[in-house]
DNA sequence: AATCGTTTACGGTCAAGACGTAAAACTGGC
DNA sequence: GCCAGTTTTACGTCTTGACCGTAAACGATT
């Protein structure tokens, strides 16, 4: 996902107009609109007027933009490659689900093994759906 | 913690010099001396450049740095924030932890109880460490 | 002190962030 | 259909500041 279509996501989830949210940060309704089709970018400290205008941190606005050369969806973790090579435990895991279990880290660290993604997916599964 | 010292620190934790991250970024030495002095900010792109230079992603280089209005608390997902608030179930659980949970969604759904937060907690914590 | 390696200070330039105005694209009512 | 009102987009302009080059300052070693 890019930046410009995470702005206007979070203005379209929760109903605003342009002008709504240009008033709550102070910026201008034209910028707001060449920002959210990608005509340009903001800088740092626009970008935290926003996330401030959405009530999100920074990280939380940026967490689910894709920069250019990102590690995480370069390639996909060893052993969930492994999950979703195996036609019976993981040959039916969809891709938002992929991307999902894509994000799991700490701290750098991921699981290994497809056994413990599997396992980790079949609990969130539980969870979630 | 602000992002100029970020940088620094990130460079420091590997012993480089200005003129290696310079290399490899293909950014100039007295511009990287600027960015750690807080004398400028990075554009996105620089930021981008940056965190791949380091092995990075933008979201894990920004993480741990204050924005002016930060507001990462309100982000919590509501069941995550209240197991945190509860000393026996979540009074342990560490920053990184919490912004390791934090990323999880699918299709913008999360956990909604602590009960599901815990879960899910434990049963990462038993594979990731 | 002199030389070498590293970092900082300082100006200049030029791309692009941000705005204002105005046109375009909806939307609803008559 | 046409028209009024609202919301978004296109475009031109200004101005800020990101980024660089050069040179000076700092430090260590001999």
């Amino acid at each position: 996902m890019k930046l410009h279509e995470r702005l206007r996501e979070l203005r379209s989830e929760r109903g605003q107009r342009l002008k709504d949210v240009s008033e709550i940060a102070g910026i201008s309704i034209p910028y707001l609109s060449d920002l959210e089709r990608g005509r340009t970018n903001p800088s740092l400290e626009t970008l935290q007027t926003l996330a401030a205008a959405y009530d999100l941190s920074v990280n939380d606005l940026l967490a689910p933009v894709e920069f250019y050369g990102d590690a995480s969806d370069s390639a996909l973790p060893k052993g969930l490659a492994d999950l979703l090579a195996d036609p019976v435990l993981g040959g039916h895991i969809t891709p938002d689900w992929v991307s999902s279990l894509s994000r799991i880290e700490l701290r750098g660290k991921r699981p290994q093994t497809k056994e413990d993604w599997y396992d980790i997916y079949r609990n969130l599964k539980r969870i979630l759906e």
